[in-house]
DNA sequence: CTGGGGAAGGGGCCC
DNA sequence: CGGGCCCCTTCCCCA
């Protein structure tokens, strides 16, 4: 996911033991120890394929069904053609919702002095500016985290609990929400990060699915999973294979395909 | 073995 | 600054 979401692969085990973490006095400390010495920045592992993939995706909210869920942008009914050879495409069509950091804007009038990152508002400037000289009077802070008096002016904020830096303590924040996890299922006592996790997850006690596939009404309770069922009724799938150009509705199905089958080597 | 569904994690953006 | 939401990705399980 992440594109270079890392932050999973520092747990050994992918979906954490619930059950474990309910016979814990102290969920929080049961996590944080010793999980992470071995923590690394992502390998080329997965990252590799990560990129090739993603810089592979033709398939764009653009090409999202009509009648998506309330809001959602409307989209044609049938799926656009595989172009590998304009990999741009996607991410200009991506609005800018995508994880990956926006294309530099020349006419942005909103560029911070100190380390060139563009803004799109003077608040939003502002407030980024901010990250460059107030953390470390943050009390929240200093007992978070550890400022790194790094050579550059990015990732300054260090997680106390892993590896992890951010630029921002705002986003290092929100990273420690997955150490802490403070948002508790009052039926089965699981604990998430976000407390919109936490309504996803007690959709599944509840089974309400209020994501509904337009082409064979079949209820989702995520938008996700919404999505990736919508290419189950695309002839051309969104992620191909670069050696044999077979196509998968989902990364993870072109990954076992090209690891284990088709181009083991690619 | 493959494809698809379910559940979940996490970063980014907007308000 | 925090909450809410979006989107992407991953892993597990099952047909």
């Amino acid at each position: 996911m992440p594109r270079s979401f890392l932050v999973k692969k520092y747990f050994t085990s992918k979906k954490p033991n619930y059950s474990e973490l309910e016979s814990q006095n102290d969920p929080i400390s049961a996590m944080v120890p010793e999980r992470y010495p071995l923590a690394e920045l992502p390998t080329k592992e997965d990252g590799s394929l990560v990129t090739t993939y993603t810089s592979a995706l033709v398939w764009t909210t653009n090409a999202l069904p009509l009648s998506f869920p309330p809001s959602s942008p409307t989209t044609p009914s049938s799926i656009a053609p595989l172009d590998l050879s304009s990999p741009s495409s996607s991410g200009e069509e991506d609005e800018g919702r995508t994880s990956d950091p926006p294309s530099p804007d020349p006419s942005d009038r909103f560029q911070c002095a100190h380390c060139g990152i563009s803004c799109s508002s003077r608040a939003a400037l502002s407030r980024h500016q901010l990250s460059h000289c107030s953390a470390g009077t943050n009390a929240n802070l200093v007992e978070n985290a550890n400022m790194t008096d790094s050579t550059t002016t990015r990732a300054a904020f260090r997680c106390k609990h892993c590896p992890k830096e951010y630029n921002s303590l705002g986003a290092l924040k929100m990273h420690i929400r997955s150490h802490t996890l403070p948002c508790v299922c009052t039926t089965c006592g699981k604990a998430f990060s976000r407390p919109w996790l936490l309504r996803g997850h007690i959709r599944t006690h509840t089974g309400e699915r209020p994501f509904s596939c337009p082409h064979c009404n079949r209820a989702f309770a995520d938008r996700s999973n919404l999505r990736a069922h919508l290419q189950t009724h695309s002839e051309v799938k969104k992620y191909q294979c670069g050696t044999c150009s077979r196509t998968f509705s989902r990364m993870s199905l072109l990954h076992k395909h090209t690891v284990s089958s088709c181009c083991p080597n690619a």
